[in-house]
DNA sequence: AATGAATGAGGGTTCATTCAT
DNA sequence: CATGAATGAACCCTCATTCAT
């Protein structure tokens, strides 16, 4: 009897998994950032979903694979952010560097729990290979897409002396190290003028095809920030 | 003889103290970037430290006051480092400039353990007010001595529409950013590399300045990186 | 048939809740008894109780807080006892004074381990407010109910130049005294000898209305020492 | 050449050495007042006492022999006490029971700190034989002196139906029971009643030989209390 | 699928004791 | 004699995990 229940409707129940999974994840996410890591607990976490205590180990085995999963929908989810943002970029590669850059600074990614977890998992990298992996991994797809817009543009312009990848790993650097000063000091830094610091960059880097947002230039897509 | 020995006594006594608490944090951050901050435990340090397991209580009353005082260790001297080098460079802000960014990848700053131990407590900041305050109080100052530093260098090279504290905000955010590729990818980045790409930076921002380290301009500093 | 039983459950579980902490706190006052309050350690108790280790915390929180539900038992059965008895006592005040005197020796409540619990508890009140005010609070009650039946006797005996709060805590006293008695020798002094050292005294003091149960007199209610 | 320092002034190295002992037990005196038998520790003992740390074990050789000294010292004091009262009194019985009486409330033996040292000891002396010993055997002692003289009493005064022992357990029971009323609430019961309550009862039971100094009876030495 | 009482290993901390000075 | 830094066993407590319901 109890078995053609769940053969009826074993489409919905796989559903209900991954629905109750997202909810412990994001749970997860504001106890990270609520708490930080080390005191993010079992308990917080199913209390923080509106759960029982159990639950997570029902659905994710135990803690070390509850966080591992979570990272990596941090991970998934900024992937795949600026993956939709390269696509919706007119074709220039110009254009699409400068969406991958603003990309960084949308809401929906720069959102302050969503900071919180990536530098809680950074700091425990060094001594979690399986952390390391999924972040580096998403460095490495993430700077060979960019060395080859940069790759384009200084083709294009005829830049001299300018190494692609330098140039994105540096750009990279500043967006990641701009998340840091967003995590720590919100209040003197917004996520407006944090992606104006990296397009003045790359209007440093680039004359001919950026210009400079702050101290004159015309602001660049200002607007374009939201969501 | 005796006698005078155990007048010293005290000082002696005082001075060891301190040393014992040198070595306890050196014990801590070597577990912190071994272990993780949220798997370092009192046992682990003291163990690591070659000393029993109540010294850390001896001396620190507590765990998160030894966690406390490490972090501070490791502000302070990041904090003395740069102070050094702006003494010893030579009168140009432009020099000093590239001191600031040289101090960063320094083997005795640029640490891996160290960089752990950062990003250790980066990653917790956000739920720890104490240890975001050290922090955010370093970064200000560091700021304010690097954006001084950029004023001079515009107001002398005459930069239109360049913003100091934008300049300096990006380059430390650049450093940061690269310290985390150091941390999760040391075998695809050196400490060399890491500042060239800085220094390729500041060639941009201020090319009458700076020489691009990378793809064609002259190696500039590359030597100084020792210790 | 198992959705009945799903839904008495929330009812059960907050019996058994009841049921596991007066399983602990009996398993207190045991280990008090035999290895005194400062050897009593939650190790002992949890073994006591035939449970495991961090059932007292599920249940009490702290240590601190079991002691002090468990003197709060002990407070609050002795209170019941005594009001009990002050019920089924027929409606003279001799006879209820009396029964206040029997109740203190009675074997449910002066039982030698809960003799253990009160000294235990009484050696640590002066330097702990929780358990004093406890103490106090329960005395104090004690002694008015005691004093109110002392001065209906002297009224009604016309005894002279007696003061009934006097009587009244010299009795309490007494029997207090005769505890100690009880918990260090128990083989030199039975229950019933010290009740009857009580009523002796009552003799001396109200000699209408009770008679000395020692050395000639009636013995007054010896079989009453039941239970 | 150290041992003759030693030969040369044994009796003054013994004096200081007892004298050290002695500075030692008040302060566990003062600790067990203040902070409860259980929570004093060596630490709190030897800071009391102006000393440090390894003093404790250096005199006493353990934590256990400080406190049975202790307990011992008191029991001692005490005894030594009431023997000196007995010698002083004048030669009738009566005289010496009062005296009796009244060395319980004395200041010097009836001070806060020691009552609180002797109800630590009885609460852990159930689970404690060498507590339990020291007691019995003083209250032993104390108990002989008492009914001998309540057996005088009796004789003389043709007191029928009165036994000695019972009237001494008696006294000696609510003496002691009042010390626990001067402990938990000191502020509701002056020793100067306590001594008035006992000494009512004696009125009570040899009412040729006392009067009662509540209610009307005349004041008996009330003033006598001093020290 | 979900609950939450129960477990017990392991954490931070305390403290009696030791010992070099 | 005296000190106080150091030790390590044992304490209380937390928390990931299990399991009967």
């Amino acid at each position: 009897m109890i078995n053609v229940a769940e053969k009826q409707a074993p489409r919905r129940r796989t559903e209900s998994k991954e629905k109750r999974k997202a909810q412990l994840i994001r749970a997860t996410i504001r106890s990270i950032a609520k708490h930080g890591l080390s005191y993010t607990t079992m308990a917080i976490v199913s209390k923080e979903a509106g759960l029982s205590q159990g639950i997570v180990n029902l659905h994710f085995q135990s803690k070390e694979r509850l966080l591992v999963e979570t990272l990596r929908h941090v991970v998934d989810e900024y992937r795949m952010a600026w993956e939709r943002a390269l696509d919706k970029a007119d074709g220039s590669s110009a254009a699409k560097l400068q969406a991958l850059v603003e990309v960084d600074f949308k809401a929906s990614v720069c959102d302050r729990n969503k900071l919180a977890v990536w530098f809680a998992f950074w700091g425990e990298s060094r001594s979690r290979p399986t952390y390391r992996k999924l972040c580096t991994e998403q460095d490495r797809l993430y700077r060979e897409v960019s060395a080859g817009l940069c790759e384009d543009i200084i083709r294009e312009g005829g830049y001299a002396g300018l190494d692609a990848m330098t140039v994105a790993t540096g750009l990279s650097a500043m967006s990641q190290g701009l998340w840091l000063d967003l995590l720590l000091s919100p209040r003197s830094l917004s996520r407006e003028r944090a992606r104006d610091i990296c397009l003045s960059h790359l209007a440093s880097v680039f004359p001919q095809h950026f210009s400079n947002p702050i101290g004159g230039g015309k602001p660049a897509g200002r607007d374009k920030l939201k969501n």
